[in-house]
DNA sequence: ATACTTATTGATAATGATTATCATTACTAT
DNA sequence: ATAGTAATGATAATCATTATCAATAAGTAT
């Protein structure tokens, strides 16, 4: 639920309440350009340069975080309890959620040995899946 | 040194030399911006074309790693034999390079838990120094 | 409710980073 | 040398994002 004071004060105004419900409903990372399509169903004159402004107050806010893929955009998600990371096929460009222990084992030690308090993490992997590593030894076969 | 065979059969030419040799010696990550102003006091009519094109090509060799970090352009550097983590602090903005062999296992677990076969991982973390985390405490008392 | 103050919006121009185009130049191999 | 091709330089084009500004609407005080 959005609220006023996560927002420092910030009025809620129906655009903004409804980006953000959208940013919510999708679950996953979505990029300005898909979000504002999504807005336009349900408010057909809600413009984009409204869609940045109010991501950018999100972010800000720390409600949403903003991802930084391969692309040369962004992404965005709503900041959940358990934090996920991601893991990006090279080939096809499908995007897989991962969870792992060692993420805040990791953070807990970096904070300690570098005497940080750590407020986020985040990892990034990039590779082949499966399918797109076959193709890739069928193309390039190793002679 | 900059091998031809690493560029898949690409010719070594003088701005392509002086292009990674402006990189290798930098150290830490540098703009295109600023990669662009080294190479002109060596070469004073290189093109910011010559510059993205070749940063691209470096990058898809495998030659050099893009950052994208919390500004809107990106960042490169060499790929070294020991990768490197980022911890950044959200007060200074000093950036502090880490490693973990805790990011190697990860790597591994999650490449087999996924079937993936992981070419790179990044690690980013920000939060907030001994120093300026003091700050924030006498600012923000908590009452 | 009414009026007031000011944040927010919509439309669009502007910016900044990166990529594409294309004629010219420089290698490489015959 | 000659032909063929890759790379460069100059610049136009593109794409994502931000800035501008007049009009509108949210929140607040009357």
């Amino acid at each position: 639920m959005l609220q006023t004071q996560k927002l420092s004060g910030r009025r809620i105004t129906s655009q903004r309440k409804l980006l953000f419900d959208l940013l919510a409903a999708s679950g996953e990372h979505i990029d300005a350009g898909e979000l504002y399509v999504k807005a336009r169903e349900k408010d057909p004159h809600i413009s984009l340069a409204t869609v940045y402004r109010n991501l950018r107050i999100f972010k800000g806010a720390g409600l949403v975080k903003e991802y930084h893929f391969a692309e040369e955009h962004h992404h965005y998600e709503i900041k959940g309890k358990r934090g996920h990371q991601h893991l990006v096929c090279l080939g096809c460009g499908k995007v897989i959620e991962f969870e792992s222990p060692l993420v805040g084992k990791m953070k807990e030690e970096t904070g300690r040995a570098n005497g940080f308090a750590i407020t986020d993490v985040t990892v990034y992997m990039e590779g082949f899946c499966t399918d797109c590593h076959k193709i890739l030894s069928l193309l390039k076969p190793k002679d």
